[in-house]
This record gives structure tokens, sequence and C-alpha cells, in this order.
DNA sequence: CGTTAGCCCTGCTGGC
DNA sequence: TGCCAGCAGGGCTAAC
């Protein structure tokens, strides 16, 4: 599931390859991955425009258009953003929901099994408000150990639920907040406002550590996600707990276990994790 | 206000 | 072999 070390390594892979082209046309075979579910509506503001930009804010991509508009995606859980050199390349894709061809040749693609993922257009005036709700990204330099134990202190959540909340936090998903909680020798079940100052500073290096070290790997594939290339993703193999219930921990050997917090999956060492 | 449960969706898995 | 309940979960909304 696309989380930010996926998303930006997307957004690093197609950066290159988009950045002032135009978007010739754009076609959609499912109206359930756009919003507003217009097709007209969606051509009138791509076709003809030229990328100018490609950032990413918390899971969201942004394509920011010479017209004002930005196009932004975001892949949920089985989303798949590839950019195919060939004009072909993209005959008989699996679960196509809309394509955008460029004035060179190649084609964005948008493919996405359980229909979750999104597309919409922004203006440049509700650019500017629209990402207020999002929370602090966290390999910024803002995102350090005071503002984590200001975002923290009060809350009665168990850290996971904390972590996944993309209004404090935008980026981190189910295996990155596993991750960097092993790593920072804390239980996803503590409620978040009962760490120490010590506990904020380990958990903020733990979550940069892993969100980096991911970034690095291409992301984790453990089930559909794919970088823009198509190629899988490197990170699953260096899990450290997460979808490894039963397995050794891999500090102290105590087998991870397997819970539910905050509706998700969740994996940690009872052990290690304190 | 803070927090959680339910919903959306489809492919895969495991039990019988 | 076939069937089907259960599971996976990001973000939104309703409800507590």
């Amino acid at each position: 599931m696309p989380e930010l070390p996926e998303v930006e390594t997307i957004r690093r892979q197609i950066l290159r390859p988009v950045k002032g082209r135009v978007i010739t046309t754009a076609e959609v075979f499912d109206l359930m991955a756009i919003e507003p579910a217009s097709e007209s509506g969606f051509r009138q503001r791509l076709e003809g425009r030229a990328i100018k930009d490609l950032r990413r804010r918390g899971k969201y991509l942004l394509f920011e258009l010479e017209s004002g508009d930005t196009l932004v995606i975001h892949l949920r859980m089985t989303g798949r953003l590839m950019h195919v050199p060939e004009p072909a390349g993209v005959t008989g894709m699996r679960h196509l929901r809309f394509l955008l061809r460029l004035d060179d040749g190649t084609t964005l693609s948008f493919q996405d099994i359980r229909r979750f993922g999104r597309a919409f257009i922004l203006s440049r005036e509700e650019s500017r408000t629209y990402w207020q709700k999002l929370g602090v990204e966290p390999l910024s330099p803002s995102f350090n150990p005071v503002k984590l134990e200001s975002l923290s202190s009060g809350r009665k959540r168990p850290l996971k639920s904390f972590l996944l909340d993309q209004h404090l936090i935008a980026g981190i998903g189910n295996i990155y907040a596993d991750e960097s909680l092993y790593r920072a020798g804390i239980s996803p079940l503590r409620s978040a406002g009962e760490i120490s100052a010590r506990e904020a500073d380990d958990l903020c290096a733990a979550i940069k550590k892993t969100l980096r070290a991911a970034i690095k790997l291409k992301g984790s594939s453990i089930d559909s996600y794919r970088t823009a290339r198509g190629e899988r993703g490197g990170y699953q193999d260096n899990f450290l707990v997460h979808t490894r219930q039963g397995e050794p921990c891999p500090a102290c050997g105590t087998p991870i276990e397997k819970t539910r917090v905050a509706g998700r999956s969740t994996y940690f060492c009872p052990r290690c994790q304190k």
C-alpha cells in the first residue's frame, strides 16, 4: 500500500520525464477514479496543459500545471501510476482507470484494483487552503522531537493510531508506523500523550530513518505496489516486524505478535517494545 | 473537541 | 473442485 516512500519513489522516477511535457489527451475508463465524476471536465482542464512541476504532500502526488491548476492523485490501497515510454505499452493493462498521453509519445497510466484511488484537480485558489488539513511532513526539518511532543501531548489514543492520523503527521501508513515504533522500542498500544521526551527523540529519529531507508529501496511491495517503471520495491525484505507474526524478533528472538489497533493489523515485539 | 466504527472496493486465502 | 466468508486498509463521514 503506497505510503510516503512509495509515492516519493514514483515522484522521483517520473519528475524528469514529465516535467515540461504537455498532456495531449486524457482518457477516463472508470468515472469512480476521478472527482468530480465528469470526464469532460477532467479532459478540459488537462488537455493542452503543460506540466510545470511534480511535488508530493503526504501520500498525495501533485502535478502542477502551467494553467495554475494542480492534478492531485492519491493511490490509496492498490493504485498504480506508471510512466510508459511506448504508446502501445498500455494496451491490455488490467484495471486501467485513466491515462494521460504526453506530447513526447509517452503515457502516464493509472491502474487500480480496488478502486479506492482518486484523482482530482485543484484550482490555484483551492490549492492555497486544501493542504492545511494535512499534518507535518515527517522528513522535513520542522518535524523534530519538540514538534512530535507538542502533537502527542494530551492525546489518549494509542501511538499507532496517532502515527496513522494524516492530520497530524502526513505520509506514515500501516507499514512504516509498525517499523518506526519497533525501531524506537515503543509499544504501539501506549497512549500517545504518555511518551517521555527521550522516547519522542527516539521515535522521531526512528520515523526519519525508516522512511529514508525505504525510499532508498524504492518502497515496499507486499502486494500490488509497483514503481513508476513497474518494478517491485525492495524494502519488504528488510521489514523488522511488519507481516512477521510468529517469527523471531531480530533483536531478542521473542516471537513477533500481531494484534489490531485502530482497525489496523499491528505487528510488534512484546519484549523490545515497552 | 477527540476519537472511533463503518463504509467504500475487489482479489486472494483458507476452511469445508 | 467449488463455494464463500473473511481479510486487507486510507480517508471520509457519522456518531459517541
